[in-house]
DNA sequence: GGAGCGATGTCCT
DNA sequence: GGACATCGCTCCG
């Protein structure tokens, strides 16, 4: 049991060392929270999407390792941010041991806490629908305040580090496996894991 | 509520 | 030069 007020329990490094498959399943429901200017921004985990390394066509790790994705490569439990499409950001966590490729795609959470500055961050007024706070990978990153140049490369598994993943004992749901979205090579691997009927769910 | 599409920077061929 | 793990807007039902 927990007692009120104390800190939840913040995934180690060993919670990543599984498979991708493995480690995205485990993923959902525990929560993100980013420290920013003080105040604690929180969201319950409901889509991640699994990609396999130097084995999937998909993965940014699957031509080898670059200056970009050196991070997929190193230790679980670090994030590898970067930007797509011009203009938005994408939040993975690394897994499997150093050497090997493996990553975890947040693509939506279901706010918690902090929703208000979660809103100024997405340019939304305060009252906006939540939906459009951290549905989907872009979004969440710039609901957080998360960018390249400030989290890509950070140990997730610090508190320290202003980026982390807590287990508050929330009971896990009913997990759905589907196709990844936006990617056109191994499109039809259910790689997709999501909170069955959780209506924060991209798309 | 869904299809179509333009915006925009970075990486790798 | 092309592709890209996206988003928000328009237009149409």
């Amino acid at each position: 049991m927990t007692v009120r007020g104390a800190p939840l329990p913040v995934l180690s490094r060993a919670f990543y060392l599984d498979p991708p498959d493995v480690v995205a399943r485990k993923l959902l429901d525990k929560v993100l929270v980013r420290r920013y200017e003080g105040r604690r921004l929180a969201g319950r985990i409901v889509e991640v999407e699994a990609y396999f390394g130097l084995n999937d066509p998909a993965a940014h790790a699957f031509a080898g390792k670059t200056a970009r994705n050196a991070v997929l490569f190193g230790p679980p439990g670090f994030a590898y941010v970067y930007f797509i499409y011009g203009m938005h950001f994408c939040l993975n966590i690394s897994c499997e041991p150093e050497g090997q490729s493996g990553s975890l795609l947040l693509r939506a959470l279901e706010p918690v806490e902090g929703l208000a500055t979660m809103a100024r961050l997405r340019g939304l007024a305060p009252d906006a629908n939540p939906r459009l706070l951290t549905s989907g990978p872009g979004r969440l990153c710039e609901a957080l305040g998360i960018t390249r140049e400030t989290h890509n490369g950070i140990d997730v598994t610090s508190r320290r580090s202003g980026l982390h993943v807590e287990d508050d004992g929330f009971p896990p749901g009913n997990i759905a496996e589907l196709p990844r979205v936006g990617i056109r090579k191994a499109a039809d691997r259910p790689l997709r894991f999501v909170i069955a009927g959780n209506r924060f769910v991209s798309r």
